[in-house]
DNA sequence: CAACTCCGAAAAATCGATTTACTCATTTCT
DNA sequence: AGAAATGAGTAAATCGATTTTTCGGAGTTG
């Protein structure tokens, strides 16, 4: 039982080697699990750590090494079922190998991404896992190369020189939606995605356009693609769909992409699947309970931290060789709000609000 | 220009101390704005920490004091909006004031709660906001007040006599939403809960409840309380239905009831709100998107995480006096899935599935 | 029996800052 | 003028571990 010591300092290692009176470091040996510790020695300090309730100070504890036991995590944003997950998983795989993971939000923000790594940088942290903003050739990890961090990329990458990647797979996902909504008959479909994470959304354009093309050369392929922000690919939807366009399938190629379609088919009044069909990169829990329920390319959130904070380890522990891309497969769940064109009434443009 | 260290150790306060020609302490107080230092000296102090790329190592700096200027966050999980928001807002104004935040996941668990809560003990940091699994009475808690550790209690809490505690105010909420409910005609209301945060859901109840029957004291208000799990819920929820119960409208008191609730009308083919309808307490993003956009309560999560910080900066910084137990005011978003009872087709017990 | 190797443990150095105690100069006050 | 107060700075102690070095004694060897 270790309580009575409450609110005054706590027991340091130094109590403890005077309570079973041996010295400092034959407790520190003990703690670490040395065996060069004679047995009688070895229980009269696990005697006086349970007296004390000593435990060890991680913080002086990682005071003498180069490398404390710190992971960092730098995510875009907490606010999605992704990263959520995402951070759960790697702060669950962090503590198993004994290291504490301090994740922090670049809020979209490339200029605080890098603020973010610098503060990281002092802490000396052993490695980071980095969700960049826009992809993988940003000023943060170019400010780990110049200093020589150990990292690892994830999620809107897709391979670098320096620093191993781990994303979802994207071309193949969106290949298998393009085979989906070709077999469905769907031959006019908008892509809808965000310029900025170019070599990501690019991967989700080209995989879906060069297999729906290959399927029915005949489809037309329109994309909107906002440069930056939310806001902007909205208005430029409403544009599209102002000019009378009037695809029987859309599918986004990102999460926020795909809430800006729904609200923009509510504005006019268009019902999912018979007026319209809709796919999302990114799954939800509200999408499976919404009607009709969202059909959506699922992330293997799981796979990607264990494989990232896996090659991440290997790295902290030295292992050279050059740095490897891996892709994640996805799984794809076509749900009621993909349909058949002309299978509905197909009401046109109407608009309700 | 501060590169070329690369990846050998970088600079220290000695590295520093000698390019200035100065010693240690010097160069420390120059660090801390002490204005006891010779102008000359001070300049040269900055010359050398330009051109060493010099910046304090936290940890070192911590090391010396009791408290370290570090905040951990508990929450019972990272995926929804609601705690992605809050860790959000925690870390940025812990992050205002030199801190670093250590946000650890509790994923529904007590015992996992207090686990964090020793390690963030271990890492003697100076104060923790603490989003309880279940409410303020938990081992979490007790073992904060046994250790002396200097924290607030946040969301699923209403009061302590240690801590100061910061939370939406459900009952007001509440209140509010029976206002709503009873002037749109509903007078056989279902609502949906989870008994494991029992103070909170309480107030919630009670504060929906003793409104309704103030202002209709006819109205029949019936309850659905899953002890802890989610599962459970739904199962009763479904047996409730089956035995042929049929409120005109649903009042879900969390968020993951309020999933429930939808996906158990969709089993059954109802639609709101012509066939019941449905108000939940937790907003999300998708709900105003989805049609029908979901009527919700809105909870103040900056608010909530100011107010938290703010307290627990007050506490840290030394101040006494008694616990304060803050309520911050919710916003109620009456939207499309509240209607007036007997307005739409009202189809009966159709099940779709 | 002296020289040598091992073992287990203690003493001391180290990590990188902060803080205390103390030393000279200057000022300031009486 | 002499005492006290202030200024500016340094050396050393400190925080709590880990790691390196040193040391005493037991056991081996020639």
């Amino acid at each position: 039982m270790a309580h009575r010591q409450d609110q005054q300092r706590r027991a340091s290692i130094h109590d403890v080697a005077s309570r079973a009176g041996v010295s400092a470091a034959t407790v520190s040996k003990v703690m670490a699990g040395v065996t060069t510790v004679k047995p009688e020695n070895a229980q009269r300090v696990f005697d006086a750590v349970e007296q004390l309730g000593y435990r060890i100070d991680p913080l002086a504890s990682d005071m003498r090494r180069a490398k404390r036991r710190i992971i960092g995590a730098i995510m875009p944003e907490f606010e999605s079922e992704f990263f959520g997950q995402m951070v759960t998983q790697l702060e669950s795989l962090a503590e198993q190998r004994g290291y504490t993971l301090v994740a922090a939000s670049s809020r979209e923000s490339e200029a605080r991404e890098k603020e973010i790594l610098a503060r990281m940088h002092d802490w000396r942290v052993a490695g980071v896992v980095l969700a960049p903003v826009r992809n993988e050739h940003g000023p943060a990890a170019d400010f780990m190369k110049a200093n020589g961090m150990t990292g690892v990329l994830i999620d809107r990458v897709l391979s670098d020189d320096v620093f191993d990647t781990v994303s979802a797979d994207s071309a193949a996902a969106s290949a298998e939606v393009a085979r989906e909504l070709i077999a469905k008959g769907h031959r006019h479909i908008l892509l809808v995605g965000l310029g900025e994470q170019a070599a990501t959304m690019r991967a989700r354009l080209d995989g879906f356009r060069t297999t729906a093309l290959k399927l029915a050369p005949d489809v037309r392929i329109d994309v909107v693609l906002a440069e930056a922000d939310v806001e902007p690919l909205r208005a430029q939807l409403r544009e599209y769909f102002a000019k009378g366009e009037r695809p029987t399938a859309v599918y986004s190629l990102f999460l926020k992409g795909t809430l800006v379609a729904l609200s923009e088919f509510r504005r006019r009044g268009w019902h999912c699947p018979n007026d319209i069909s809709l796919v999302g990169f990114d799954d939800a829990e509200w999408m499976q309970v919404t009607w009709p329920a969202i059909a959506a390319v699922v992330q293997p959130v799981r796979q990607i931290a264990a494989e990232a904070m896996d090659v991440l380890f290997r790295r902290i522990e030295g292992e050279g060789g050059p740095p490897m891309a891996r892709l994640e497969p996805c799984k794809v769940l076509m749900r009621e709000s993909v349909g058949s064109p002309g299978s509905g009434p197909h009401s046109g443009g109407g608009n309700r609000q």
